[in-house]
DNA sequence: CGTTTAGTTGAGCATGCTCAACGGTCGTGG
DNA sequence: CCACGACCGTTGAGCATGCTCAACTAAACG
């Protein structure tokens, strides 16, 4: 499929490329195209060669790894978002599958005209690597939050960090399934249950998707969100903390 | 401390400045200097504002963060290695505190120059982002070690590892104090006392810092290294994976 | 109207942590 | 030179967080 401009206007809004010149985002993207995907469709297995750069413009994707029949999930990105980028730079495997969970569309941008315009424009090439340190970034906040913080205490903060990016108001709706949610913040659909009813002291009150609170307070008092853990803006939308770098953040379109 | 002519070989020769002309490197070091610290020095605090990019030359530096009154170790670097390369790119503060683990020595490199350097010269700035893209790609390797892995298997893992990397023999000496090993593996020193007597049975056995191995092939059954988890050529020496971007492996010195 | 799937709840279990005690080693000072 | 103290490492007992397995409900879909 080509890239009609439509397309080409939201690329352009998106992340690195937003800088670029024209010369050079027609250098980086060389040989890109817009694709289609049905939900479950495996985008990329771990070991995999990667010959592109992948940016999800409408859907959600689960990035995972697995080893002796075990499996995880690293991240569950939502548009926009660029993933498998620190693998195009460097020409290596993925570590990491990459399934879709909806319908998505997906633009894939080859890597060899990503590096080329990284090596032609120095201003352009400091844009990714902008990108490439915010998703570094962004693995660091998610080692810590697993890391230092109980199941109860990481959905606390997610249902904060969620209850501030869709304006601060008493009642939220959760953008995934419940058992999407629960791989994302590290645990079972059965703990992720019993977290819930935790906090129902604290004055979370769940129906269905919908989560409403009637005591910030004393939420927050248990949750203790961190700017050094928590990022506000963008760690949804894109739990791996790539998408965007953080100077980025007054951007974002809405999870 | 003014930087000497055989530090400043050795910095070139390392990392992103390997490949580096020398105009675009005397930019990037512009006001660089190197520094000694006495062991157990904090470098840098979580939250710290990050004006230099640090690159550890001889000692050892600890990586850690907390929450809560908890802590963590998130990394143990060995020289040569760089750290908080994500925070200079993105001006932005420290996600991590660093404290000195040996009396080490660093060379303290500004941010405005390397940025600088990075927004001059492409390919300097490309360099750059492959080691962005490592440091990326080690951290993802760090967390399918955390959340796949056991601490028994992820001792084994780190065994043979090691055993590969000081040369294939069958006995290692460990490079850390047992307490900062069980720091590394991310669990309790009384733990990792534990994992060894359970390696017994695969033909592990410790005698202070010294392990011999008389049966790897069971050992390795247990551990199953996976090229898409462990590094055999860097993991150690930086387990934030930073170090030499993957196509620089050979290239390492011991740790 | 049955079947499937998401979500919840309970019981039991496992991995890993805390706390405490103990042994060995090293460095210091009497 | 020996005695003491500090610290590393080990071992055991008990506990907590989170997982597995199973049963059950409710809603969605044919």
């Amino acid at each position: 499929m080509p890239i009609k401009n439509t397309d080409a206007e939201r690329v352009r809004n998106v992340s690195f490329f937003r800088n670029a010149d024209d010369a050079t985002f027609d250098t980086a993207m060389n040989g890109a195209f817009l694709q289609r995907f049905p939900a479950n469709t495996t985008l990329l297995m771990e070991g995999d060669s990667v010959d592109f750069l992948y940016i999800l413009l409408e859907g959600s994707v689960e990035l995972g790894a697995g080893w002796k029949s075990k499996d995880t999930t690293l991240a569950i990105l939502r548009p926009v978002s660029t993933f498998i980028l620190a693998a195009v730079v460097l020409e290596s495997d993925a570590l990491m599958s990459a399934v879709t969970l909806e319908r998505s569309e997906i633009l894939m941008v080859p890597g060899d005209s990503l590096r080329r315009g990284m090596k032609e424009n120095a201003v352009f090439g400091f844009a990714v690597s902008e990108e490439l340190a915010g998703c570094y970034r962004g693995l660091v906040r998610s080692i810590k939050n697993h890391k230092l913080r109980d199941s109860t205490e990481r959905l606390a903060n997610y249902l904060l960090t969620q209850r501030a990016r869709q304006g601060g108001q008493d009642e939220i709706v959760l953008p995934h399934e419940k058992r999407v949610l629960a791989a994302l913040l590290g645990m079972t659909p059965e703990n992720l249950s019993r977290a819930f009813s935790k906090l129902s002291d604290k004055g979370v009150s769940v129906d269905g998707a919908r989560v409403a609170f009637s005591n910030v307070t004393v939420l927050e008092r248990l949750a203790r969100p961190s700017p050094l853990i928590d990022n506000h803006y963008a760690q949804d939308r894109n739990t791996l903390g790539k998408a965007y770098t953080e100077r980025q953040q007054g951007v974002l379109d809405q999870s």
